[in-house]
DNA sequence: GTTAGCACTCCTATAATTCGAGTGCTAACT
DNA sequence: AGTTAGCACTCGAATTATAGGAGTGCTAAC
């Protein structure tokens, strides 16, 4: 059995129905809706063609039918009709970044606010796997006062983080800013993936018995920037799953919004595919039991060609999804030009 | 009508067996599992007494009762056993802050993760208020590639915060690094209210030109501190409130749920009392109708004597208050303690 | 003041009933 | 051969009926 023309334009019907109402839809609907000039008599011949095909599917024998994931697939290849935001959506997605933001971290949860606000489904945005990234500036500052100090990290993806520190007695604020300057001159450019202590073994011998204190630093420095800052999730829009009809129940409920508080299976659903450009996985193409009645859609963004990380959502199976993959993409679109302008 | 040690006694136990069970609780129910060495048919009376004082509810007509908010109240307030943890569970909260925490951020996400670990409430700690507190350090961290530089505020309550900003193209490496010490030199110990550009006027002179972008620090300074690091809020344990019976259903889960993604609003059921020591508000006495049906217990924690902030948690008015109570207390106690340990 | 007894109330759970949307099949039609 | 009208049938959702039980309030006796 091949699909023809008239199939396809039944399947989308039946398709473009379900996501409007959440109702499975019966012949007659489609007949009397989508007037494709035959009678409901063969549109339930060729809805059961469909079914055997897998693409649709009968919660029970006298319902109307729903799209199978398989369905939801086809669609979203060949049938979805590619749906541009009218021209003030796109006005109004190029507003929202003209505001002052000069950190990739703001530029990302606003990123995750605009796409949640605009499909109300949740939006997901990750942060440029540092590992590929290269140190920028580091800085010790110190904190006379409680023997303290903090050290500061900068990455060439712009992140930022820091961590406090003991300084022990023998460590004088100059000793700090000498570590600070050696670190600075040696670190910047290196890829963060290769720091550790062996590429920067020659400094010891200047630093006149501080060897320990300075590995220390080192180690911190790695885990400031490996494990705090290993990308970062910014989420938006968790409760929007609330006001999904097929969420009403408590048990799936509480499975998504628990799956959604692992940053580590969201890495995981976002991760798997290291393409460029939009993803979307439906169902039980996610392989992750907590999100089966879930799409998860990414895009990536980049910078001057450079892939640098995700932004994403995840909404029902029964998704508007032409509507949400040309948010993503006006949405990445404007990010890459906001973080191409922040990374001068 | 007075309380006599009766009517105490049968309004502890309707309130301890309803905290335990969820259901009404009948005088068949009082009569057998507390001895009181009366009938049920006395306990019927004596219930409807209690009743008639406000302390009990029927939600029917042919159910057992429940208790009211005002119930509670009397109930928290003069029958509650204070309940000490176990001396187990007081070394489990001692171990859990033993781990090495520089950051009093760090400290307050495990406080309330602590917290909402030890009673399956959801927790809540808010950061010492900033207006209160001193800078302790500042600092610019210049990023000469990109033009741009890092301020870094450090507060005397151990808060942290940084923010990225334009640095014109007059202005070298070595002017920031003038204005940052002079920041130093006069802003150190300064009260965080006071800062404003009027008392840095005398500095204007030294700096040759660039009063303008100095002026800009200083406000950017004020926002950094007293914007984004304004009582941070830290939550823990949001999605306890899915296992609660009484929200299961999807109408006030979606409230309280709502209610908790809003920092303003936990502010201000935390804020109103500015007192020491440990707060009760039941239900209604909340002045906010999305959480009606909770409680809100909140206790300070100081360092030295003084007042720093606030830790407590949120959960059903059907809550274990005295277990409630005495995690709070104990872990308000060892906050403090490793807090004081921080700021040396 | 306390208690046993009893009629009464009202919720909950379960079963029975109805209703209707939708199907699949068949036979007639183009 | 493909299309369509007609019709019996299915099955879930909503509605109604029924039974059961927990708990009460009242009364009268202790």
């Amino acid at each position: 059995m091949r699909m023809d023309e008239r199939k396809k334009r039944i399947l989308a019907a039946v398709i473009q129905d379900y996501i409007r109402t959440g109702e499975p839809v019966g012949s007659r609907t489609v007949a009397r809706r989508y007037n494709l000039g035959v009678s409901p008599a063969t549109i339930r011949n060729e809805m059961a063609d469909l079914e055997e095909l897998g693409l649709l599917e009968q919660p029970h024998t006298s319902a109307g039918r729903i799209p199978s994931d398989y369905g939801y697939r086809y669609f979203v290849d060949c049938l979805m009709a590619p749906e541009e935001l009218t021209p003030e959506e796109q006005e109004y997605v190029r507003l929202r970044y003209n505001k002052k933001m000069m950190e990739i971290e703001q530029v990302l949860e606003e990123t995750a606010k605009i796409i949640s606000q605009m499909t109300s489904y949740t939006a997901i945005a990750l942060a440029p796997n540092q590992n590929q990234g290269f140190l920028e500036q580091v800085e010790i500052v110190p904190i006379p006062l409680k023997s303290k100090a903090l050290l500061v990290a900068i990455t060439s993806t712009g992140m930022v983080e820091h961590k406090t520190f003991n300084v022990p007695q023998d460590v004088t604020s100059e000793d700090l800013k000498r570590i600070s300057k050696f670190l600075n001159a040696r670190l910047q450019g290196i890829a963060i993936e290769e720091l550790c202590q062996e590429v920067l073994s020659d400094i010891y011998q200047e630093l006149e018995g501080h060897r320990e204190f300075f590995k220390g630093i080192i180690e911190l420095l790695r885990q400031t920037i490996l494990i705090d800052g290993y990308e970062k999730i910014y989420l938006d829009g968790t409760l929007n799953i609330l006001s999904q009809p097929e969420f009403k129940d408590h048990e799936s409920l509480k499975r998504i919004l628990t799956f959604l508080e692992q940053d580590a299976a969201l890495r995981r659903i976002f991760g798997t595919t290291s393409s460029k450009g939009l993803t979307i996985k439906i169902g039980q193409e996610n392989k992750e039991e907590c999100i089966d009645k879930c799409s998860v859609l990414t895009i990536s963004y980049s910078v001057e060609g450079k892939l640098m990380g995700k932004v994403g959502l995840l909404g029902p199976t029964r998704m508007q999804y032409s509507r949400a993959v040309s948010v993503l993409q006006c949405v990445a679109d404007s990010l890459s030009r906001v973080l191409q302008k922040i990374y001068c």
